[in-house]
RNA sequence: GGCCCGAUGGUGGAAUUGGUAGACACGCAGCACUUAAAAUGCUGUGCCUUAACAGCGUGUGGGUUCGAGUCCCACUCGGGCCACCA
């Protein structure tokens, strides 16, 4: 028998599964059509940034794989792609920097992380690879945004929008991260640009209403719908007042949740991006003209981080104006103030302070009165108010409405006032804005003619190819517009003077359909076939990152809805099951970063230890959704438990099996094991399954230097099949080496347990005096469902007769084969 | 501020979903092997106390139950996401 030499196993084997084409080129098989029969797994789509594969991508790759192994082993069709979410903007800084152009650093970067990722035994097919920066997948990309176009779902919008000064981009409102840009956290200002938008909004009921179809986790289903953000409630007509100098009657409509405050109100608040709108200039005097012009100026100029400051100290002008409350005829004076969102509801609110924070701080600050309208919840009913209470209770000074609950008053207020009140919803959800300023990302295929008047680019002329002469240094404007061969190509094919739009997409758009590709992905004729569309579509299992939980589902959902509507699809969700890996975490128990000194290699680990210890110490750390801290001596352990594998297995082959009760004790701990073993892999839970595969270990060990039993090769065979899916590379060396096979391990059945072998002959029964173990009996298996013999044999036990003395047995409990509880008095 | 998740030995974690708390592993201690060390193997290891029994014990306080890590109520701490959304 020979050692365990994980680099010479490991490195054997992967060159004879590479030179077999071991699970390549799957999606064409046949036979999958079946649904029953197929399984997709699918891994969050990868940046492959020039760092390289971190420890945290070896987690979720390995419990993917595992269960690819698994189901492959269990008869099931696999279909386990891999891609690379190759544009965006790291790529195209670094050629900022160095000159290197971003289609060379991808190319260098991929490379790099298909090596890692194939000496980790990952059993991706790699016949279906793609990558978004390649012409065959963004001319799909392209086509995609045309079929948007043709339905009035792509359109182009003018409009405020998020600027990262650094980026020199515009930024989608879900790339702002506290007033910042998500990539490289600079300040974002406000700009006002024409911009391309994708009309998600139209699907926003729907994108709530599929939530219902998927098995996601409650939270990430929760921030979905928080995201889309449907808030019920009312929209109210303040009518301008006659003694406001209006010629014909205008109104402020106001969108409010509450509207059984609305006796409450005491002044309306337009926010400053909707001011103009309503034209209310001309009514103003002078000074008030031109106060409001300097305080719309300002606030134009402030930056998200500014406007939050405000939420302490709200500023805002009083326009001299008045509008109707239509529920009393009361008038209420109009204010402008940047605390009120231009993007949501109405742009106006109805100023309640005594029921809403907001509302309270800008009354309080411009000495606004505060009008109670819902009783107190604490007794002492006549003390003024000295914070807003925003609570639901019954609603007073309210007219008619009074003695009503919140509730009541909701619903009773509309119908009474059905022509200045009405229902309505409003939604959180904005369109997307796809434009980027930027050049490593697929060109919008849409042309320009000399009027300026959009057209799109034909479907013949895709791919729209990406021009390469290019300055990529930012100037604020988009870097497309450096290119000679754009503009050429562009009047070439539609005429003198058409230019062509210079932004690129979002690289969101990419990487929100390449589930679908995958299935296709070397088409040229479509951006998939139906057939295999049908085939292996939509996605068993999903397995992604808690940081694209809001965005990427959202939009690859809205996808494939629209595609569902073109008649390309025929399925309404594409990802059925999903679940969050967790962050693998330094030693130190912190996040890993470069600056914090404390990442680790997944290489360097390989070297010392090998692959399958990389990824069995990996699947042992704890649960696939938990954050765990790295620790190098219990990988040190993994690779023990290892040698002892290898060296177990293999050793005592050519002995004769003994019969002996150890071991069949260790064939019966054997077969549990398997029955654990493949209950735990399809629930996700490696960890325990590994600790079982030890428990196993243990057994054997004992038995084999204690009583010398020698375990039959067919016993053998076993463990090196469970031990397929987690430890690739060592289970193929023990199986060979036991059966010398033609054929690889990783295509064998997973082996069936023996249920007659895995009952146990007695069963443990612990015995409770008043809830406290006193003792445990052994019963023979046979007896469990004996209760009188049982509770006759507990009473009798060694170590409960003394707590029994004396006392009189007032209940009596068995639950089956679990337990005994004796209470006394 | 809102929503969500979590808190179990020195450490990572397990616990059949209301039924033996601490599986499995790391670490540590002792022993064996060795001239010595490493490696390996064996034994022990929740706390307190002991010769033993007993007692205590899953963040805190209460509750439901024959029985609570698990369910309910209140709180403390930690993490995540969102955040002036009317």
């Amino acid at each position: 028998m020979s050692v365990y030499d994980h680099t010479k196993i490991e490195e054997k084997w992967l060159a004879k599964w590479e030179a077999e084409g071991l699970f390549q080129n799957t999606a064409q098989t046949d036979g999958a059509q079946n649904d029953q029969n197929k399984v997709y797994l699918l891994f969050a789509f990868a940046y492959p940034s020039g760092s390289g594969l971190h420890v945290g991508h070896v987690e979720s790759k390995t419990a993917l794989d595992i269960l690819a192994r698994f189901n492959r082993m269990n008869g099931k069709q696999v279909f386990f792609p891999v891609g690379w979410d190759a544009f965006g903007l790291p790529a195209e800084n670094y050629a900022i920097k160095t000159g290197t152009p971003p289609a060379v650093t991808t190319k260098n970067a991929i490379n790099t992380f298909r090596r890692q990722i194939k000496r980790l035994g990952i059993s991706y097919d790699w016949d279906n690879e793609l990558a978004t920066s390649h012409p065959g997948y963004y001319q799909w990309t392209q086509w995609l945004f045309l079929q948007l176009y043709k339905k009035g779902l792509a359109y182009q919008g003018k409009g405020m929008v998020n600027w990262c000064p650094s980026c020199q981009t515009v930024l989608a409102n879900e790339q702002v991260v506290n007033g910042q840009c998500e990539r490289c956290g600079t300040e974002v200002i406000q700009k006002e640009m024409t911009q391309w938008f994708f009309k998600i909004t139209d699907y926003k009921d729907e994108l709530i209403a599929g939530l219902d179809q998927v098995d996601w986790p409650a939270a990430t289903k929760q921030q979905q719908l928080h995201w889309i953000g449907k808030s019920e409630g009312a929209k109210v007509d303040f009518t301008l007042e006659a003694g406001s100098k209006s010629k014909q009657s205008r109104s402020l409509v106001c969108f409010t949740t509450r509207v059984d405050t609305i006796f409450g109100v005491t002044f309306l608040a337009i926010s400053p991006e909707k001011f103009e709108e309503f034209e209310l200039m001309e009514l103003l005097t002078a000074e008030k003209q031109a106060e409001i012009k300097t305080y719309l100026e300002a606030a134009s100029k402030k930056t998200e981080e500014e406007r939050k400051i405000g939420e302490k100290d709200k500023t805002g002008v009083e326009t001299g104006l008045f509008a109707m409350n239509p529920v009393n005829q009361e008038p209420i004076p109009i204010y402008l103030a940047d605390y009120v969102l231009g993007g949501y509801g109405t742009g106006v609110v109805m100023g309640v302070p005594a029921h809403d924070a907001r509302d309270y701080a800008f009354a309080q600050k411009h000495g606004i009165v505060v009008k109670r309208v819902i009783a107190p919840r604490v007794e002492a009913a006549d003390q003024a108010l000295s914070c807003p209470e925003p609570d639901y209770g019954i609603v007073v000074n309210s007219g008619e409405f009074s003695g009503l609950s919140s509730q009541e008053a909701m619903a009773a207020i509309p119908t009474a006032f059905p022509k200045a009140i009405e229902v309505a919803t409003t939604y959180r959800l904005r369109d997307w804005l796809i434009s980027r300023q930027r050049y490593w990302g697929a060109p919008i295929p849409i042309v320009y003619d000399p009027q300026g008047k959009p057209h799109p680019v034909k479907e013949e002329h895709l791919p729209w190819m990406l021009p390469t002469d290019v300055d990529f240094n930012p100037t604020g404007e988009s870097p497309l517009k450096s290119s000679k061969e754009f503009v050429e190509r562009t009047e070439r094919l539609y005429g003198q003077g058409w230019r062509p739009e210079y932004d690129t997409m979002d690289t969101f758009v990419d990487s929100s359909w390449y589930y679908l590709r995958y299935a296709d992905s070397r088409n040229e004729a479509e951006f998939a076939s139906k057939e295999q569309l049908q085939k292996w579509l939509p996605v068993d299992f999903y397995m992604i990152g808690p940081e694209h939980i809001v965005l990427h589902l959202l939009y690859s959902r809205f996808f494939t809805k629209f595609l569902r509507d073109q008649g390309y699809l025929k399925f309404d969700e594409p990802f059925l099951k999903m679940r969050h890996q967790g962050m693998i975490l330094g030693p130190d128990g912190k996040k890993m970063s470069k600056s914090k000194g404390n990442v680790i290699n997944p290489d360097q680990i390989i070297e010392k230890f090998g692959a399958d210890t990389l990824r069995m110490y990996e699947m042992f750390m704890g649960p696939i959704e938990a954050d765990k801290p790295w620790d190098i001596s219990a990988v040190a352990g993994i690779y023990r438990f290892l040698t002892r594998v290898h060296d177990r297995v293999l050793s005592g082959v050519d002995q004769t099996p003994t019969n002996s009760e150890t071991t069949k004790a260790v064939r019966q701990k054997l077969h549990q094991t398997l029955k654990k073993v493949t209950e735990d892999i399809p629930a996700l839970k490696f960890n325990t399954a590994i600790a079982a595969l030890m428990g196993l270990m243990n057994s054997w060990d004992e038995g084999s230097v204690k009583s010398g039993a020698v375990l039959p090769a067919k016993d053998r065979v076993f463990v090196a099949q469970m031990f397929a899916p987690f430890a690739p590379f060592l289970a193929e060396e023990l199986y060979q080496t036991l059966v010398q096979a033609k054929r690889s391990v990783h295509l064998q059945s997973w082996p069936a347990f023996d249920p007659e072998l895995v009952v146990a002959q007695t069963t443990i029964i612990p015995v409770q005096v008043n809830g406290k173990v006193r003792s445990r009996i052994a019963i023979e298996s046979s007896l469990v469902d004996n209760q009188a013999e049982i509770l006759a044999r507990a009473k009798t036990a060694e170590g409960v007769a003394r707590w029994l003395a004396d006392k009189k047995i007032i209940q009596e409990i068995y639950v089956r084969g679990r337990i005994i509880n004796l209470v006394v008095e």
